[in-house]
DNA sequence: CAACAAATGTGAGCACTGCTCTTGACTTTC
DNA sequence: GAAAGTCAAGAGCAGTGCTCACATTTGTTG
């Protein structure tokens, strides 16, 4: 099966290659709807190809198996909200670092809301027996913690950030892999404000994710948009980006 | 099927009572533990049935559908939680609240890690086409957010709470069921608090989630007891628990 | 253009799942 | 002892992931 596109290949895609990409398009186009109609959990490669019009054994011609079309919805998933964030964060001035960092918490929180099963596959438990391999996807999967350390660091360039609060003075030892974003990146930001980025981070889906899984009776932690947005501005606070430059920034649209 | 134990029927348990119960705690002991091994969605009734000795239509005798036993097994994992967490909170001295809060991230964590897919099942994405009985979930569910709210509370009592940060004026509104663990509890500590306390209890099970829910690449969040510890200590700061009165508190063990 | 070979589609089949239903056996109660 | 209630067994249905032998389509090449 000769379809690896990493190698510098330069023929131009026959027509049979086209035709074949475009199947792989239709089968992940397919699995996202049945992904956002019924969960990751549910996927049915069986049902992919119903609604693909090809009986169910010539799936296999174009996915390895049912994790091959799970890590494809991941990476599919991924980008989107990559793009969706990279597109509010940029939408913001570059200098208006807690207006961009409220742009960034509030796409995160109106994708989520919206693709509710997509974002579960992304940050829920782990779908059984699925590992996700690391090669893949760890390029999506970094973009959002990327745009928020790239904001941090920005911030702290400029001088606008703060180490503020208690335990300024403990510093944190930083999770293996926080390190080498720090190394990839290049960042000045010190670890103290790195460590308080990464909890900032976790804290971020930690509000969305009781949101999107409501799990409780009925809507014990569905915050309302401003309540996220209070909480939002509490983060900012918390990342050392200081009392939000722009009160109103954390509004919804 | 004459088996709800909640109306207060005197009657002493027949020997066919007891051995039903027995043959249902069996069930649910074998689910705890394929719920441990493989996962609550790759969990199989057929499975529990062969584990158990039986033919697998004879389950269906004791466990409605699989749905019933998720949800058995979700009142267990809730109940062991909190009794953990209780148990953790309890070793502290009632005036040490930071302490308490330290122990009470430290216990949620530790159980976290411990027993990841029951973890998952609490607190991940949903399992696909299981909706949680409120009437049977709703208690258990809230063990740990109501010893949560009522550290606060005392602590706020005994005037060891204190808003600080940026945007203390603004008040935010609370989310609908916050309101009413608020009543039911007769929490005196004011709304911005109680919303700090709510940011602060989603941040922690964020920052545990990312921790057991490994989906990045290797070990991106895969925080060390001590950046574990880092965090704890700034979200009580954050929830007004001041910074902490025993620099030592947030040790693992 | 014809022939070939690769790519693609087909249908049967295996082992598994949740769940239902009928049948037979056993136990408690009257 | 008979009636009523309970339980286990086994067959069966519809669904799943996945494999394999076979048939068909299709692009390329002699």
């Amino acid at each position: 099966m000769p379809q690896n596109p990493s190698a510098p290949s330069r023929k131009p895609p026959t027509p049979r290659e086209r035709a074949r990409a475009r199947t792989i398009d239709d089968i992940v186009r397919l699995g996202r709807e049945h992904l956002a109609l019924h969960g990751a959990a549910a996927l049915s490669l069986r049902a992919v190809a119903r609604d693909l019009g090809v009986v169910s054994s010539a799936i296999y011609r174009y996915v390895e198996n049912r994790e091959e079309l799970l890590t494809l919805l991941l990476i599919d998933a991924y980008d989107e909200l990559g793009d969706e964030v990279d597109a509010a964060v940029a939408a913001r001035p570059e200098a208006d670092f807690s207006g961009r960092f409220s742009a960034l918490g509030v796409a995160v929180r109106r994708w989520a809301l919206r693709e509710p099963a997509r974002y579960g596959l992304l940050f829920g438990s782990p779908v059984p027996g699925y590992r996700a391999p690391a090669e893949r996807t760890t390029g999506p999967g970094t973009r959002v913690i990327y745009a928020l350390m790239a904001l941090l660091d920005g911030a702290y360039r400029a001088g606008r950030l703060a180490a503020r609060g208690g335990q300024a003075a403990v510093v944190p030892p930083l999770a293996a892999d926080l390190g080498r974003i720090r190394r990839d990146m290049g960042l000045a930001v010190p670890d103290i404000l790195l460590a308080r980025g990464a909890l900032v981070w976790t804290s971020l889906f930690g509000a969305i994710s009781f949101e999107v899984f409501g799990q409780y009776g009925a809507d014990t932690f569905a915050a309302p948009d401003e309540l996220f947005a209070h909480h939002l501005a509490a983060l900012a606070d918390l990342a050392g980006l200081g009392p939000s430059a722009d009160p109103a920034g954390g509004r919804t649209e």
